[in-house]
DNA sequence: GACCAGGCACATC
DNA sequence: GATGTGCATGGT
């Protein structure tokens, strides 16, 4: 736990949503306009600014090639110069790469085709990729795939522990479970609580907090 | 100029 | 299993 003192109230996690979601409302998520640009934008933001991402992908659109089969014929450098913007652009170009390989040897670059198979059969097929960690599967899962699979990130992390809920040093897996086993397997929340930590954690809980003003703060 | 951002793989101990 | 490092852009 940290030492540093936050002037935190003692919530559950039933309490901490509540909160997020009467301060803030609903989060309309993810930001793209289909699964498969969810799914893309899920590697692009690995590590990175969300709008770094948009340009990114406007590129890509702006090109006409934001689909399995038109990035699978770009070659890879020009598929990273295309993605620059998104930063870490030759390993992220591979990372692409890799996924649509999977996406169109698979599902036949078919998100409606993928969205039939079995959760944690997918689960296992995209983290066997390079480049897809357990954040970023979870995230095409909850978000591109509407499967009920927690997404745990970086905010989660330290917005919980700083409440005392958590170590950080504990597992991707522990975080997970803890909130596998409060609620029930709902893709709605799923969606808007994780959402919501990655909202509250871009205004108030930065590496250096800004506890003030924050909707779960006592200050 | 320093810090931060919706990670991940790989090397080393 | 824990810890360190490379990967890189663009906004504050």
């Amino acid at each position: 736990m940290s030492k540093k003192a936050y002037p935190l109230r003692n919530l559950s996690l039933q309490a901490i949503y509540d909160k997020l979601f009467a301060f803030y409302g609903p989060q309309h998520w993810w930001p793209g306009e289909t699964p498969f640009e969810v799914a893309v934008g899920a590697i692009l933001t690995q590590n990175t600014n969300w709008a770094n991402v948009e340009k990114a992908i406007h590129n890509l659109k702006k090109h006409g090639v934001l689909s399995s089969q038109a990035i699978h014929g770009l070659p890879v450098d020009r598929l990273a110069a295309l993605i620059r913007p998104s930063g870490y652009y030759n390993i992220k170009a591979n990372r692409l790469r890799a996924f649509i390989d999977y996406f169109a040897d698979n599902y036949k670059g078919s998100m409606a085709r993928m969205k039939k198979a079995n959760d944690k059969t997918l689960r296992e097929e995209l983290l066997a990729l390079k480049g897809v960690g357990q954040e970023t599967a979870d995230s095409i899962l909850l978000y591109a795939l509407d499967k009920p699979i927690f997404v745990i990130d970086a905010y989660t992390k330290r917005i919980l522990s700083r409440h005392g809920i958590m170590e950080t040093s504990a597992s991707y897996e522990a975080y997970q479970q803890l909130f596998h086993n409060t609620f029930d397997k709902d893709v709605t929340l799923f969606n808007e609580y994780h959402a919501l930590l990655v909202r509250v954690g871009k205004d108030y809980c930065k590496p250096e907090p800004k506890c003030a003003g924050c909707p779960l703060s006592n200050s």
